[in-house]
DNA sequence: TATAAATATGAAATCGGTTGCACAAAAATA
DNA sequence: TATTTTTGTGCAACCGATTTCATATTTATA
């Protein structure tokens, strides 16, 4: 690789024009005191040479920033890409660019990122949070330096600021009511790691569904872990081989739903005949497989992040309250819970 | 939100210590000629004050920068975030962040992204071209300013530069040679767009397992568009409506494929008694469909990529030579293809 | 016409680090 | 001990833009 020349600068541009590189500043950025034909001459003679502005210098003096820090479990997840996404897509028409960091669920590397992204003087912060992450220190300081910061999806709701979320209570409520609904009484919950915002919440709503039914809890019938395909599979063995098992399973994983779902087939059963089963996250195989689930909307999750985080930098001064807001998630129903015949699909 | 207070620099630290902000800064980059009683004493102040660095002003000054560009079609789609997962996890390592572009397959936004990358002053690009991308203006230009570029899987041959590309046409003529071998004679090929590299050169494999196994190629069964699950659904419609239709399907595209198996069944068809199909891409949903595809090894694309690159970076003043390093594709065989019933799978 | 206000520009400071150069002090060598 | 080399530090310039302030010029108002 040959060594970089150096670029054009606003001097260059000057000394072309016999003018100083202020008066070239400011009319490339249409500053309201130029004169309309230097700005003209001026914007002619950059695009003739070439120019492209040098954003580092210009964020150094003016302290602005169009760049937004992203911290993320994985990319290469389904639901989070999605949503990267849209927010990236939204973030782009206002101007804004993303700097993105992925914890790989581990608590060091999210520090690591909340670091690189502050040294990197993002103008916001949008994170969704590992599975490790407990203490929230690291995030209060953020938000006490200032820097507008939401968090989504996966959040540590003791810390203060905005939050964008989805409503899993409800959706899990919904998601139970209906299968009850569908005539299934004893249903286990394939739960994933309870710690967690979001699997807390659904568990909850898988709780109370079932108390506002009058159907009594039973501890056994819920499984922690539980979130792959191949524990999905594993569980679905192990509590379906004995005579009392369940009649249906609400997971909290699209893909432990369809481990089940195999295996209930190897097993002899019939879905949803005899057991109903019901993931989460409306992935795309689901679809495919007949399989109810839950979309999260996460489309419209990345617009509200764009469009929050945006009012909180073009806002700075005014102090902002700090807010949660809520996506309603959909149940997808689908042939998988569907034990009477003659219900709508 | 309140206005943020301005951070500690090293002019602070300077200060409490009465020593020089130069000394400061070396001591905190660990330069040679630094006393190291200064060198710990500057660095555990640095952490007592809460010192952040502001790499804004580092990189203005020292013209380095730690910052990769990248610019993909879409980060919602399974292949391209697998990769920049990938991307993301090996450059971490070795310091460096990414900043995400995304094209939307446009080429106007694609060129806009160049831009802003340039503007940010990246230490490399990683770019895998949209759809509409013909003009390869930009990205000659920025090899021109001496900034190592990558291009992968989706590129544009007639640019030098580092390429990272999969082996399109070897794996096509792979699939398409072992469905021959499983006795499918008479196969159609879903295409996708064919002035698209990737498309192209798997038409091209497809064509030529055809010929060196002496079968005809046949115009008619060869369809361009086709990526989609309802563009599969519909061509196959068409296509198996008639009595002289195909014995198999070899689609671009897992989504194309499945598709086609789905409306095949409605059809009448059995898959792969009837009808053979093999799709492309290794989507998640494919195993658990039986469908024959092939797999792309996203997380090796994305390690070699991150390490071309690095290596570019790194020997700046060494004139590198433009390479192509070609990733083999593997044949995942399923249950789709598997009409000898005795062969393994 | 005299004065006030608006417009247009340049010089210089600034953002927060990094780095070349000069130089003093310490260490190594003669 | 005299001389050379090595260490360690500070000063000041610099990266490339933005922005404040002063000033000259033009336009609007009294």
């Amino acid at each position: 690789m040959k060594k970089g020349k150096k670029g054009i600068t606003i001097h260059d541009i000057a000394k072309t024009l016999n003018i100083s590189a202020s008066t070239v500043s400011r009319s490339l950025n249409d500053h309201p005191n130029t004169n309309i034909h230097t700005k003209k001459l001026v914007q002619k003679t950059a695009k003739k040479l070439n120019y492209n502005l040098n954003s580092i210098a210009s964020r150094l003096r003016s302290g602005r920033s169009n760049t937004i820090g992203l911290i993320i479990p994985r990319l290469d997840r389904e639901y989070f890409s999605n949503v990267i996404y849209s927010i990236e897509t939204n973030l782009y028409q206002r101007g804004y660019n993303i700097l993105i960091c992925q914890s790989n669920e581990n608590f060091e590397k999210e520090k690591a990122s909340f670091q690189t992204l502050l040294r990197n003087k993002v103008a916001g912060l949008v994170v969704s949070i590992s599975k490790e992450t407990i203490d929230s220190k690291f995030m209060e300081n953020v938000i006490a330096e200032g820097i507008p910061l939401i968090q989504f999806d996966r959040v540590l709701k003791g810390v203060k600021g905005n939050k964008v979320i989805n409503d899993n209570f409800g959706a899990a409520y919904q998601a139970v009511s209906y299968m009850i609904a569908q005539g299934y009484t004893k249903i286990a919950h394939y739960a994933g790691p309870l710690h967690i915002n979001i699997f807390e919440d659904r568990f909850l709503g898988y709780k109370r569904a079932l108390k506002d039914h009058g159907i009594a809890f039973r501890k056994e019938l819920v499984i922690q872990q539980g979130l792959s395909k191949d524990e999905g599979e594993l569980i679905t063995s192990r509590l379906f081989c004995k005579p009392d098992h369940p009649e249906a399973i609400f997971a909290s994983s699209d893909y432990a739903a369809l481990g089940a779902m195999i295996r209930l087939r190897e097993m002899g059963f019939s879905v949803p005949a005899d057991i109903g089963v019901c993931g989460y996250a409306n992935e795309p195989f689901t679809e495919l497989f007949g399989l109810t689930s839950i979309d999260q909307y996460s489309s419209e999750m990345g617009k509200t992040i764009a469009k929050t985080l945006l009012e909180s930098i073009e806002e700075k001064d005014v102090p902002d309250i700090p807010k949660t807001i809520t996506i309603e998630p959909k149940l997808i129903p689908r042939k998988s819970t569907q034990r009477q015949v003659n219900s709508a699909v």
